[in-house]
DNA sequence: AATTAAGTACGAATAGTATCGTACAATTAG
DNA sequence: CTAATTGTACGATACTATTCGTACTTAATT
């Protein structure tokens, strides 16, 4: 699998991922206990997906030691990339705007962040000057 | 199927669901017409797709014409919604503010959109305070 | 009226995803 | 040293989604 080449991963697995990208590392009973808080799903299933996520190169992994070790192999912010552009293509007739203006409609945000908000933008703008 | 139960399209079927936003409504042939542009699928599917969403409360139909002409049964902003929700959760930590930087950064917006964004940053301020 | 064209209905095959039981291996506890 | 515990490997199964062939129906054309 050349590292270029996204390698779309599916719901379950991006669930794991986004375990994986918040601790940088983690064994597969690590990750399963965290899965587990959320749903109900047994430890070989989380076994499983994370063997054949590894065949896709999805994740990467140190078996040296009994108890392997995961790596994320996919980069979130590609992952988060893929997704949005599907997201504004499919749900939001490709407008990327309207998603921004939903997202800040639907969810609070502080004054920090909408000061970060403000401050990108004004650094686009000089850009788009 | 109560209107308020959120029945989650698959992936196929946002993709018939965002021509039929765009149409407001479509007969099967002017759907598979779209979708054909960009892949390859053959009528049936299509139909029979349709026929499955019909089932899930996901589109409605006129039969008393021969051509049954489809609508939405679902609004656009619940999906959005929905969806968006589930890539703040799962791609980006839960914070909706680094979607927001994301896109911003990734899609070309030219002043006009850029003045829409801050306006309803103001707004925001406003309640916020 | 007969043929062709355009439509719906739906069973069945295929493909993709998720789930878990069981076998086996290695480490740890007694 | 033997048991129990904890881990990996992987086949089998169930579930979900997608695809399409074929039968049938209705309307239009000749």
């Amino acid at each position: 699998m050349n590292e270029n080449t996204f390698t779309k991963p599916t719901e379950s697995e991006i669930e794991i991922l986004q375990v994986l990208w918040q601790k940088k590392q983690a064994t597969v009973r690590e990750i399963h206990n965290v899965l587990a808080l959320t749903k109900a799903v047994g430890y070989t299933t989380t076994l499983k997906l994370m063997q054949l996520m590894l065949a896709k190169g999805l994740v990467a992994r140190d078996p040296t030691t009994r108890t392997h070790i995961y790596t994320p192999a996919l980069q979130q912010q590609h992952a988060q990339q893929h997704y949005l552009q599907k997201m504004i293509t499919n749900l939001f007739s490709g407008s990327s705007t309207e998603l921004v203006l939903q997202v800040l409609g639907n969810h609070k945000t502080n004054m920090a962040e909408i000061s970060k908000i403000e401050k990108f933008l004004n650094t686009i703008k000089t850009k788009t000057l």
